[in-house]
DNA sequence: AATACTCTGTTCGGTGGCGCACATACGTGC
DNA sequence: GCACGTATGTGCGCCACCGAACAGAGTATT
């Protein structure tokens, strides 16, 4: 019996990793990898879903959009999740802006084979649900953070949400990317990161950034990067 | 055949009334009408979740905590919907703090029925799905919300969207309590609660809230209350 | 090497909301 | 009718963040 390797990575994915291999298998046919590069939209707010996205290594925002031009990330979703969760379940519109936001591959599954999979699997409901409890707890975090907590701390948070995501403490974003990600000024950043810098938390230049001491940097973020780190709610 | 009339009402929460005649008959028996009264927390962020309710007239805020003492508001449950949604079907924990904010009747049901119930009735997973989208969107906008656009069209909208579910162009709440659904100070309600006054939107006093004039209040409520009023993307 | 562009740093006045403290109603109960 | 608790009104200094505009410093283009 040859072993045919079509799977392009070890399932990197941690939603279809935690799937029974009988699953997994079933659904992998209609499973197709793609590369995401980033600024990439996946959805509009707005848009019809025809593609659910398991992030391998790749890292989309959700963002919602407000007054035509104003966007703010509510969510982030790497390996650990779905892109199109509850929306592919709902009525099949996206709320939210699925923007990629680290480059890297996903797979992806049209929403019709989806759908039926959904139906008759489930371990597959089960983690689809898992996840949007998660998603959902993270959403309502963010919402809380980003009325409660200074720019500083919340630039911290999302640093590390990022790093934990990619699995690197350097990676490519520039201040005003940033910005819109926070909801906040370009200038915001930079002033917010500045701080960070000198306390020597994290290096940037031109649109690198590194992390140089984590714990720090924990430290420096609001109680926030605790609650959604991961279990969030096991007292 | 007799008919007994053990449905308290005809069947209020819009929810249920979606489902299939058969289907609302089979989860009958597991429906418990209960009155809920204002200040009650159905759940505390953290608490295992043991039902799931279905508000009739009742109104249901669902709050984050955060730093252990402050909350916000991030959703709004009223007959339209169900409390415990997505949190029911993931690990069974609620991130939120569900406080009812308007006191009135629903219809609750234990967690192992509904689960069972769920599992086997297609037209209940599909209103349950509906619902949890809708209810995301309404979480995404409000955090939105909370971070562009200032207290007075932030109240406008609260009080619009309270109006819609409960029917009625007057309810009891004093500004100490809108301060903590907008995570904003009491001062800050009262100064944003006279501005609306002295347009002559609202009326006031002592806990007594009333709409005078809705259009106007919607005209000076941020795009967000058109948003989430209905379908909100269907562009 | 000169040019264009992108990214970051800095300044300035303005303001929405904060924290605190105190003043004035209104209503309830004895 | 008096006292007390609760709900609303007002003032003050403070600060994070806004909007706009401009100045340097890297990087890419040709």
């Amino acid at each position: 019996m040859p072993t045919k390797i079509t799977i392009p990575l070890p399932i990197a994915n941690k939603l279809l990793a935690a799937l029974p291999r009988a699953e997994y298998r079933r659904l992998l046919p209609d499973l197709e990898p793609v590369a995401l590069d980033f600024g990439e939209v996946l959805y509009e707010s707005g848009d019809t879903i025809r593609h659910v996205y398991f992030p391998n290594d790749a890292l989309v925002s959700l963002l919602m959009v407000v007054d035509r031009h104003l966007a703010l990330e509510v969510g982030m979703v790497g390996r650990e999740g779905m892109v199109g969760v509850a929306f592919a379940l709902g009525i099949g519109v996206s709320p939210l802006r699925a923007l990629v936001q680290g480059a890297g591959s996903a797979m992806r599954m049209k929403i019709t084979p989806f759908r039926k999979e959904f139906r008759q699997s489930l371990p597959l409901q089960r983690q689809v649900h898992l996840f949007t409890h998660e998603f959902m707890g993270q959403v309502a975090q963010t919402a809380a953070c980003n009325r409660f907590h200074v720019v500083e701390a919340r630039l911290a948070r999302w640093l590390l949400m990022t790093r934990d995501r990619v699995c690197s403490n350097q990676f490519r974003l520039t201040h005003d990317f940033l910005g819109h990600m926070l909801g906040v000024r370009r200038v915001g950043v930079t002033k917010a990161a500045q701080a960070l810098k000198q306390r020597k938390l994290i290096a940037y230049s031109r649109g690198n950034i590194d992390i140089i001491n984590g714990r720090g940097l924990e430290a420096a973020s609001c109680s926030c990067y605790g609650m959604v780190k991961e279990g969030h709610l096991t007292a």
